[in-house]
DNA sequence: CCAATAAATGAATGGCATTCATTTATAACC
DNA sequence: GGTTATAAATGAATGCCATTCATTTATTGG
């Protein structure tokens, strides 16, 4: 009989009870998996990141991994949750509330605006397996409160933001020229005047702008509604 | 030599210039090809649409789409050209400009909500080849410009609102218990208390309530800009 | 009638995630 | 200290996928 996987959820490390013997020399962990694959990520890209590759850069055949991992979006989850770690919520309950949801938002931003492919699986996966996502929505949850937001409120203004977020980063990864109408821009004249409008503007990167622009309406709308 | 693959972008039917004779009996077209994607689609959801079961659903071998159409992704340009005339801008220049927006943003999210494994490809690719697409997007900003807002503004605010209906539409397909802490829900009490509260109130769904907050926030911001 | 060519075929390619019967090595238990 | 349960690793196989390409078919303009 095969191993049963584990379950996906990470049990902190030797808590496990057992009935009999087993093996120390454990060549593969999910904290080892999730270290290779960011590796590989960062090296190659997400077209990279195959179960094959993952396997080869740990030096251990691909079927090896299944002892420790469910299915490719499991390593997919070990990444996203290693990478919630890296946000900025440091912010909530030191500076004041909007300057928090800033830091916050911005930093979400620019972390998942380099790894879009994991978008589709996060926004839909249970977030009961990614301890350290939830301690990250924990921060944010315990800012809106002392901010005197009303509880009600609090988790449907984190979903509104991170909808912008997500697919804010989306955009940041968009070609300059991705409204560029082309051979048809005569018959959409005000759009292409408003995008050659833009273009005279040289503040910052187009996507910054934009982000920005929600993220100030956003916190100024949710603002408004503390008490 | 194998037939040239024709551009992605659609040229109107018939237009194109040819030095010798051609077989008229054209199985196959693009309008066919979207038709074909978009009921397979309905049927069996993005895991049903391979290049294989398009063409099978078309009587067709599947090297044959490749006369018509560059890649999958140009397949799934199709789809998403298609979906965005379904999205009702109906209302700019007609009612009031924060009730088109909102009129605008809600089917905008309602379409895509039921498309989402197009966001990635959508998000990122250059707009020149989806003339309804384009369509869409003249029709917004005439509706920003009419209703005095700068001219320099109007791309940044409809890229902010289009970023945030990309993430809504993913957030329409998460389960219910996505924030569900579980084993954990001990080590987040500020975000399960809130999780909890919200569970309470049984007006509609959350998601919309959350789509609702954050869009209403981005039409006052947004609202404010106009001259 | 001929030449050019768009469109369709069917076989092949290389890649992918995942499964499974089997082997290996450990450590708990008697 | 031997026995045994079992976690972990192997390697071969499976079935699916998008895409390519040499070839054939059918059509029409000249």
């Amino acid at each position: 009989m095969p191993a049963p996987t584990p379950a996906p959820s990470a049990s902190p490390a030797g808590s496990v009870r057992r009935r009999a013997g087993r093996p120390t020399a454990a060549v593969l962990d999910q904290d080892g998996i999730t270290t290779a694959a960011l590796q590989l990520i960062s090296a190659k890209g997400y077209d990279g990141l195959t179960m094959a590759a993952l396997a080869r850069s740990l030096g251990v055949a691909p079927s090896a991994l299944y002892n420790h991992v469910a299915s490719k979006d499991d390593v997919l989850l070990l990444v996203e949750d290693h990478l919630a770690a890296m946000v900025d919520v440091s912010a909530f309950g030191v500076e004041p509330w909007d300057a928090a949801v800033r830091r916050w938002a911005w930093s979400y931003r620019d972390v998942f605006s380099e790894h879009t492919p994991l978008i589709p699986v996060i926004a839909v996966l249970p977030v009961a397996n990614a301890p350290k996502t939830l301690a990250m929505y924990e921060a944010v949850t315990a800012g809106f409160r002392e901010a005197g937001f009303p509880e009600e409120k609090i988790i449907s203004a984190i979903v509104a933001l991170e909808a912008f977020v997500f697919g804010a980063a989306y955009d940041v990864n968009a070609p300059e020229d991705i409204f560029d109408a082309g051979r048809l821009a005569d018959q959409v004249p005000n759009f292409t005047a408003a995008v050659d409008r833009l273009a005279l503007e040289r503040h910052a990167r187009p996507t910054d702008v934009a982000f920005s622009l929600g993220l100030e309406a956003l916190i100024t709308g949710f603002g408004a509604l503390r008490g």
